[in-house]
DNA sequence: TGTACATCAGTGAACGCGCGTTCACTGATGTAC
DNA sequence: TGTACATCAGTGAACGCGCGTTCACTGATGTAC
């Protein structure tokens, strides 16, 4: 059986020819960090393979003895950030962390837990995100899932052992529901949000307050 | 002083060489409707000024004959979107339509309005949003932030009438902060989503019934 | 330790495709007298 | 009502720019004996 680590390298290896000595080990490594660079400050398809091997200080000729062609870079640099992303929840949400912890201070952790992750790969959000929702990219769409699928089976888990702490009728439901919002506010102002405080009008650490309070408010329901 | 319609016109101008006989404001119109149908099933760089045409039925020339170049069609088909979102945003939170309800009902009613909205004008939005998360459309994002700034305004104008049945210590931010997961969460299901459920694992009408839930119970507080 | 050969790694000019844009031309509509 | 002329509207082949990709070649690293 294959454990996510093994898969994520055969999956690599199907868009990468590897490199096999450490000379061009090191240009793959410089021509992968320069695109993630120049694709956080503008998109994919706007960055052209002549600027990445400037950059990375080699040339077209060694980019094409690793990568069949632009798209293979582009698969390449999604799956690295998928396995990030993965670990990083992974850890925010390990069951050890939160044992005997009452279901508010799970919530707010989990919240600003998630808050650090996206302004940590702000960058590898926005290109996953917005690559596939510009059509032609079933691969990011499904990476992406992968992700949300992740992120919502472990709080689920998380917030079910305080299930008698949650009033909301439907308490699975609601953990669901309330993550959503969390994370789909939290994303438009960390990841895709302009620097100001936009129509909301409220600064960073305020919105992750609330958003804590929010989201219980609606688990713990209303009598 | 420019009422909101003289502005647009004016400012549709800028970018349109006005038809003058009926016959070119016929062909104006089957490219922009045209224009609007291709996008919604593609993105506005991946449709080429050549499909337009020929799926309107006239040639590139006609096609230059109005616009100075494609850019020019992707500002008037924006604001014709911005004109049409504006109206509808209005009449959802008519003040005279909610007069002497109670919170709850406004809540629901308000939550129910803009997730018709943006079902109704998936396309438009999805455009104008992924167009200036790409970068380099400033005025994208402009017409964005105009109409969020409408919702929130008007939602916030319309909901502090019920500033007695808020208990939250801020009702200001409060409602400022549960809009914005209310219409972020549905924009990503309606708009952005998959047809399937997703992580969330909720049909649409449960989520729009839930927001109003959980938005309320927000406002409302839990002592 | 040295030599010959194979494979890996890198170079950058040249190619070619897609797509926006131009332009010389034809036809339709409006207007003056 | 008819004629001459001006402007509007439309046509589509041809052009050219940008950018991904190829390819003939040079240099570096590893290996066999």
């Amino acid at each position: 059986m294959l454990n996510r680590a093994m898969t994520s390298q055969v999956i690599t290896q199907q868009w990468l020819k590897k490199p096999k000595q450490v000379r061009s080990q090191k240009t793959l490594e410089r021509i992968l960090s320069v695109a993630e660079e120049l694709i956080s400050s503008g998109t994919f398809d706007r960055v052209t393979v002549a600027e990445i091997v400037k950059l990375a200080g080699t040339s077209v000729g060694a980019f094409y003895a690793r990568f069949s062609d632009k798209e293979a870079l582009r698969h390449v640099l999604q799956e690295r950030f998928v396995w990030r992303a993965e670990a990083a929840v992974n850890e925010v949400t390990e069951l050890s962390h939160w044992v005997d912890r009452p279901l508010a201070e799970v919530v707010h952790g989990v919240v600003a837990g998630l808050a650090d992750l996206l302004r940590l790969e702000r960058g590898g959000f926005l290109s996953l995100v917005t690559g596939w929702r510009l059509r032609g990219q079933p691969e990011a769409r499904e990476r992406s899932r992968r992700i949300d699928e992740l992120v919502w089976d472990r709080v689920e888990t998380l917030l079910l052992e305080r299930k008698y702490e949650i009033a909301h009728p439907r308490p699975e439901l609601a953990i669901r529901v309330g993550l959503s919002m969390v994370i789909w506010t939290l994303r438009e102002h960390l990841v895709f949000g302009a620097p100001g405080p936009g129509p909301v009008g409220v600064v960073d650490d305020d919105l992750v307050a609330e958003l804590g309070a929010a989201y219980l408010a609606y688990l713990q329901g209303c009598a």
